[in-house]
DNA sequence: CAAGGTGCTTCAGTGCCATAATACAGCCAC
DNA sequence: GTGGCTGTATTATGGCACTGAAGCACCTTG
């Protein structure tokens, strides 16, 4: 289904969730984008296509020369706008899913 | 995410929903691959691309030059193997994303 | 055999993704 | 200024998935 993923989307969630988690809370800088991709094997063409979903919505401040920065209250806009997401987009296709197998929702709460 | 889907994926799943439902009922005829792909739009070797996921996993039966026929007890297996597939794969990566947005499984029950 | 329907194979084209090698532009510590 | 670090732009290349068009192989019907 979704294993094929492009890598600079999979870089773009995993720094997404990073961010949501503190680990580069505010203000802080993002690792170098040669760096990131020679702790991940990637291009470095590759990891700056995903840093670039990031500036494109403004969770993160260019210094050109220096550095990326997380904005101030960037992980609040991005767990906002994911959860949007969620609600909006994927939640509903769960539900539509569920139906057609005939599983409740209910029943998979007790379980994991 | 997911608007790019394939449209061979789509398709298949278009038709595995027709089977659960029994708009295919076992031992019927299953639409050519021309036909289909005339009344899809859409070329037919991307029906056939389709119709080739049901052969491998034995749900239908090809009689070639006759046509593809729905196998006895494809429903059913279908049904199965779509909910085992949901609960063990996709299930658990929906409740690690909503842990990760901090959304509870019964505050989504209550709505839609 | 001939005709028309089937599924299936083959060759080509397109677009996206990822990589690579350079080079450019800006900032900072020395 | 120099060196070294930042992000960015350019160009080229290879791979892969998807799609398209034509033809082949098979079966039924007449």
């Amino acid at each position: 289904m979704s294993p094929n993923r492009p890598v600079y989307l999979k870089l773009r969630d995993q720094i997404a969730a990073a961010i949501m988690l503190g680990k580069y809370p505010e203000g802080a800088m993002l690792p170098s984008v040669r760096a990131l991709a020679a702790e991940q094997g990637a291009n470095p063409l590759t990891v700056a296509k995903a840093y670039q979903q990031f500036q494109n919505d403004g969770l993160v401040e260019v210094q050109r020369g220096v550095g990326m920065y997380v904005v101030k209250g960037a992980a609040e806009r991005l767990r906002a706008a994911e959860r949007e997401t969620f609600l909006q987009q994927e939640w509903p296709e769960i539900r539509e899913r569920m139906k057609q197998l005939g599983l409740n929702p209910a029943d998979l709460m007790q379980r994991g």
